[in-house]
RNA sequence: GCUGCUGUAGCUCAGUGGUAGAGCGCACCCUUGGUAAGGGUGAGGCCGGGAGUUCAAUCCUCCCCAGCAGCACCA
């Protein structure tokens, strides 16, 4: 007589079942219509198979498609599965690698035969049509414990040899796992899975693209062909996401800043911006507000050169550590070999000195931190730049407004002493909150720790990181609420960092900002000041910037705003558009006022119909326009269309101007 | 930097081994019209750069540059 097993359910009852009986089989028990709807289950908390026998007595959670998180992990997980099965099955010779879920789907990294291309996106029809074959044929998912030695032989066997790479490095005593498609196809993979692969809806998923991935993530291996898929529970969750893409698409930075005319980009200065005149005004309504924001709190701004001795560079440890990022110029005047028509040749001498464009402002600025005789008296001392920084990206990073070659940080340096850290970093916390919450953003917040290599002793790591962790704490910052989370390995090698991400209006993260507690440079550029007791004592250097860079920030803005900035920050914040010419003098009038007020307005007197003039302000994502015609002129009104309002609204030039002006102010200088 | 794709008018894109086309935009003319495209005419291109194959290259081949997607990178 066997023991029965003791399953307890989340109501609290339990169930007595035969050894060896699976979730499937409480679920059969409880009823056929909780049979048919169970796809997996929580086992003592663990995601299992539905049809994992239970090991003893167990608490049980029957997974159901409502369980969107838990069956969405899953069901990606089994596209990945039947993505690698069908391409083997469609080109026999193929290696597969690895396919795990993503956050909107699946991908597989697969290997295409030698005698045949890589993978293109014209072989996707071909694979999801095999998909859609596998999942009609409701195979099931088996899984199955191999030892190691099993799955090398088999890898081996077969040709895998990433595979089998992979299983020699598997653990010896660990339990190892392979999951059966039928009996004809198998993976190893640690599950759990869905009972089979009819579980999926063959109209959920979408193959999207393929793209080059290295075989672990490590450049020098060789390249794999990854082929992505989104997948869902339902077609209707595909379509929901295929319709997000198409919104973001919509939004792109790149995109809207060429219909808005805000910048362009070209090939003769690839990864910096060229600003135009709309484009900067953004820029220089930020960097007002955050002058003001930054002189409030107690930064004094400085600026400091562009170029710098290479010497320089040693010193501060870039240039051994990061010159192939940098710009370098020789110091002399070039010789240059004219040839008759044709390009000058500037030579460069061999004992040249060479100068180095900054990648970013923190040595000048121990530097002046280093000007005369600092006392702890004086501290601490925040030094702030809009620094412009080039760094020499990789090609392949550079994109659009978010990774560029040359670009402007509200960079700051924050010296002081280790007793002041704590308070200083608190503060930023309060500073950041400010100013994100001025533009609508919420954010988390993130402690990036030590990573494998770096300087500085243990003790000062463990000190710098305790001082963030402290600080976060303090603001109240180090909860849920702010995502708060650590992320081991993460942080700079000088510096443990906090993280700032922003989320925007379609739910995708930016960082941006950053405070970094660095006992690293201080030292090597020997920054000091005078302590209490006469002596010498180095600082504490805080590198923190809020927006990150003005490029970045701007471009995060536009996809944030769909392209409608808030008045504040629009180009153009209202058109005074005439309908008749007969109209054109109360315009005139009404622009000047405008304009007298500080209002950005411009007139549209174009002999075009209103229908015309209303499209096209729209479509340049002018928040009001303002529309004046004989009745307006006559009254003393405008009629206003506000950006995304069906309704406009007539009201008097004077309550319009108040309206406009109390928009346009900056909301840092908004009354209450 | 790696893999794949792309590069034709200001923008979005079609097209062909015999030096090119559309829509939008732009200019001019007509139209003065009340809230998302009124009509007409016209200008505008070294078909990314270089080399090669060819009687002939925007088209085919090779190299380079840039962009896009992903990877790697992001102190």
């Amino acid at each position: 007589m066997t023991e029965l097993l003791k399953i307890s359910l989340p109501d609290g009852s339990v169930r007595e079942m035969e050894p060896g009986s699976t979730p499937g089989d409480v679920a059969a028990a409880i009823g056929p219509g909780l049979a048919k709807a169970a796809i997996a289950a929580r086992v003592d908390g663990e995601l299992r198979d539905i049809n994992r026998p239970f090991e003893g007595d167990a608490e049980l959670a029957l997974v159901t498609a409502r369980d969107e998180e838990d069956a969405l992990e899953l069901a990606r997980h089994d596209f990945a599965h039947v993505l690698a099965e069908a391409v083997q099955s469609l080109y026999p010779g193929t290696q597969i690698t690895f396919g795990p879920a993503t956050d909107d789907g699946f991908y597989y990294d697969v290997k295409a035969p030698a005698d045949r291309e890589p993978f293109s996106m014209d072989d996707l029809p071909d694979i999801e049509e095999e998909m859609r074959r596998i999942i009609k044929a409701d195979k099931p998912l088996r899984r199955e414990v191999w030892s190691r030695q099993q799955l090398i032989d088999k890898w081996e066997a077969e040709g895998e040899v990433f595979k089998a790479e992979w299983a020699k490095e598997l653990p010896e005593n660990e339990e190892l796992t392979v999951y059966w498609s039928g009996e004809d196809w198998l993976d190893m993979c640690r599950g759990p899975h869905l009972a089979s692969t009819g579980k999926l809806d063959p109209q959920a998923f979408k193959l999207t693209r393929v793209a080059g991935a290295y075989w672990r993530g490590d450049q020098n291996n060789p390249q794999l062909t990854r082929i992505y898929g989104t997948g869902w529970l339902n077609k209707k969750q595909l379509n929901a996401h295929l319709t997000r893409l198409e919104e973001a698409a919509k939004r792109d930075h790149r995109k809207l800043g060429r219909e808005m005319d805000l910048f362009h980009l070209q090939e003769e200065a690839h990864g910096s911006v060229f600003w135009h005149p709309k484009g900067y005004r953004i820029w220089r309504e930020l960097e007002s507000y955050m002058r003001r924001k930054m002189d409030k709190a107690g930064y004094r701004e400085i600026k400091t050169p562009q170029l710098m001795d290479v010497r320089q560079w040693e010193q501060s440890g870039h240039w051994g550590k990061y010159a192939e990022n940098m710009f370098a110029v020789p110091d002399m005047v070039p010789e240059v070999e004219e040839l008759g028509d044709g390009p000058a040749n500037p030579s460069v001498a061999p004992d040249a000195d060479w100068m180095a464009i900054k990648p970013m402002n923190c040595p000048a600025h121990v530097l002046v931190f280093k000007q005369g005789i600092t006392s702890y008296r004086d501290l601490p001392i925040r030094l702030g730049e809009m620094g412009c920084c080039h760094r020499n990206e990789p090609h392949g990073a550079l994109h659009g407004l978010m990774r560029v070659r040359q670009f402007t940080q509200d960079d700051a340096h924050i010296f002081c002493t280790e007793a002041q850290v704590v308070e200083e970093v608190r503060a930023f916390c309060k500073l950041a909150d400010e100013v994100y919450s001025d533009f609508g953003f919420t954010y988390d917040v993130k402690l990036a720790l030590r990573p494998e290599k770096r300087f500085g002793s243990e003790a000062d790591w463990d000190k710098a990181e305790q001082e963030l962790r402290d600080a976060v704490a303090e603001a109240g910052m180090a909860n849920d609420e702010y995502g708060w989370e650590e992320l081991p390995g993460e942080g700079a090698f000088y510096a443990p960092k906090l993280e700032w991400h922003l989320t925007d209006a379609i739910g995708r993260t930016w960082q941006v900002g950053t405070i970094q507690g660095d006992r690293v440079l201080p030292d090597r550029l020997d920054a000091s000041y005078v302590g209490e007791d006469g002596d010498k004592h180095r600082p504490v250097m805080l590198h923190r910037a809020i927006f990150g860079s003005y490029e970045r920030f701007i471009g995060i803005l536009i996809e944030h705003f769909a392209g409608r900035l808030p008045v504040w920050l629009a180009p153009v914040q209202a058109v005074i558009a005439t309908i008749v010419s007969d109209a054109d003098d109360y315009a005139k009038e009404a622009v000047a006022r405008l304009e007298a007020a500080g209002i950005r307005v411009e007139s549209d007197l174009r002999n075009e119909k209103i229908n015309y003039k209303v499209r096209e302000h729209s479509h340049a994502k002018v928040p009001h326009l303002l529309v004046v015609g004989n009745r307006e002129a006559e009254e003393g009104t405008v009629a206003i269309r506000t950006l995304g309002e069906k309704e406009q609204r007539v009201m008097s030039l004077d309550e319009a101007i108040a309206m406009l002006k109390a928009e346009a102010t900056p909301p840092d200088l908004r009354e209450g």
